[in-house]
DNA sequence: ATGAAAGCGCTAACAA
DNA sequence: TTGTTAGCGCTTTCAT
């Protein structure tokens, strides 16, 4: 491979005038940069990243920490993760995968070398649980990180309003005339899935609604769950006229289940979902739901994270972002 | 943090002496190995990746591509990739995801920066479909690169003898006294879906069954596509007595939609899957399936991957590595 | 068994 | 606007 030297010596330049050209630098000649640029073209040059990393003690890459059930259980982070790559893609940052139970990330002292060694400059972190264990780690080891789709104490946090967000879906449906209500949960221990269950349960207080446990059903955020368990409500209990999942795939999940059963949605019940994942408005009928920004949020987390890197995260604020949600509306509600 | 300079200042001993220590060479006193041993120790040395790269102009990285349906779509590809990382974990090596259809891998150029860069050492790719643009760019650049999943021809491959493996689950059907077997088809354009279906209507013929097409249900290898679609059947058309299913995901699916409608596992209807992830032995009934070596062909393909980017990979010939197969019998196919 | 010197490819600081 | 020098942290080569 071409170094800095081969085209300092085809143009002629010093090495440092196409150091300059490289890196975008004011005060060079338009004549030197053409020549230069040239050069680069020619011999199909491309900077050493070693190099690069030992002079500015950076790696200039950014960890994406993500658990495996995370990686398998849905649309959404896939939609954040196109998000954050596309956004980084446009930086000067690379960005690497670690699945959070593999070896890689098990132990505090992997995490902190991978800071140390600077194979890493920081951190990203989709929904952690409340109790993941590495999440101390990186707070007292004041590492920079950026969280997504959680509130979580002491981060950095880029998520949306989730009680706002579920009040907004349980008062559309509200609007529309239904009153038993019930919900599809998330996983337990994950603060997105506790925070759209608070505001389940407030939202019909406060309209003075039923609540009614036996609607609650179990999905864990995943398909399977919400499908199986939605079978065993049809079963076993009576249904309410409408539903609000915590997920899209939720949803999904249980409208198939529905359909099985030819139980006809909306007719029969309305179901508004949330995320508006992709599937969202592929399936029959076309899920109503509340649109997180996914991809957004990936972009906002990207830029975030590069901010406390290159200021250093010791000299800013934690701070949360929040993004806005809003209902989009297709056809799994009705007007009862 | 601590460099190699101030181990050697510490210790007395020259930074080349510190160097022979932490990297275990010869040609060193035990008394200065203590030593030196000691001061890393005290001062949580860990080595400068980039001053490494820098010097022996490698990354000592490898990349991983798998392209996002398949991250969602099973445990298939987490059980290869604990495999890969527990391995390379034992080396010096380090793993990189790359989503395939994100822009880090889209193009042509990407792909060989990563190697020209010295970013990338070497590429594992899991289950490539036929027509992956990639794999071209891969092979006339003559990177090294190890496939999983997939028999491709002019690469070094760790794979299944996919006819074998499928002869066996049905023979081990046949030998049940099933004559009506159907065939749940995984994601047309990959070479494992391929194969399988080819082995299927190959061992029907010979011994002399009948090939119905009614009784192919598309699956996509994954868990909606094969319960929406084996609800279908059940609706519409009438049931073989066993069920080969090209992967267990869409084996599990298929049985949530014969459960649904009350049909009876293995009494009604067997069913034999292919995979044996963690979930089959968890099911109601357990999954009886055709074991791959997941974690095993994950070890493997590491293993060979770093040969190939120690001995440089023009020295050494393609090959493909073929891990033998099994049937575990659990509780979901019955004795006619 | 140990060490000195050179250099990997690049950028920061300074000089011209 | 351009160039010179030094050095990031490590390993390789060659002495001792």
């Amino acid at each position: 491979m071409a170094t800095i030297s081969d085209i300092s010596r085809k143009t002629g330049y010093s090495i440092m005038t196409v150091s300059r050209v490289i890196n975008n630098s004011k005060n060079v000649s338009e004549k030197a940069r053409k020549s230069i640029a040239k050069a680069v073209k020619d011999l199909n040059y491309t900077p050493n990243a070693a190099a690069r990393r030992l002079v500015k003690q950076k790696s200039q890459t950014i960890g994406l920490i993500i658990t495996y059930e995370q990686i398998f259980s849905s649309y959404y982070f896939l939609t954040i993760m196109k998000g954050i790559e596309e956004k980084l893609e446009k930086t000067d940052y690379n960005l690497i995968m670690y699945a959070s139970n593999s070896p890689n990330v098990a132990s505090e002292s992997k995490l902190l070398n991978l800071i140390n060694q600077k194979f890493i400059d920081g951190f990203l972190v989709i929904a952690p649980s409340k109790d993941e264990f590495f999440m101390k780690t990186l707070h007292t080891n004041k590492i920079p990180t950026v969280i997504i789709g959680a509130s979580y104490p002491f981060f950095n946090c880029v998520d949306v309003d989730n009680n706002k967000a579920t009040f907004l879906a349980i008062e559309y449906l509200i609007k529309k005339g239904h009153k038993s209500i019930g919900l599809i949960r998330g996983t337990k221990n994950r603060y997105d899935a506790i925070e759209r269950e608070k505001a389940f349960t407030e939202c019909l207080e406060k309209h003075g609604l039923e609540i009614n446990r036996m609607w609650f059903i179990d999905g864990h955020f995943e398909y399977r769950q919400a499908h199986l368990n939605t079978l065993k409500l049809i079963d076993e209990g009576t249904l309410p006229t409408a539903l609000f999942a915590a997920n899209d795939l939720m949803a999904i999940g249980s409208i198939d289940a529905l359909h099985s059963r030819s139980i006809k949605i909306p007719g029969d019940i309305s179901i508004i979902g949330f995320d508006d994942i992709d599937l969202a408005k592929l399936i029959q009928p076309p899920l109503t739901t509340v649109k997180q920004p996914l991809y957004n949020m990936g972009e906002a987390a990207a830029s975030r994270i590069v901010e406390l890197v290159e200021t250093g995260s010791k000299k800013t604020v934690s701070q949360t972002i929040r993004m806005d949600t809003e209902i989009v509306e297709r056809e799994s509600v009705r007007k009862l």
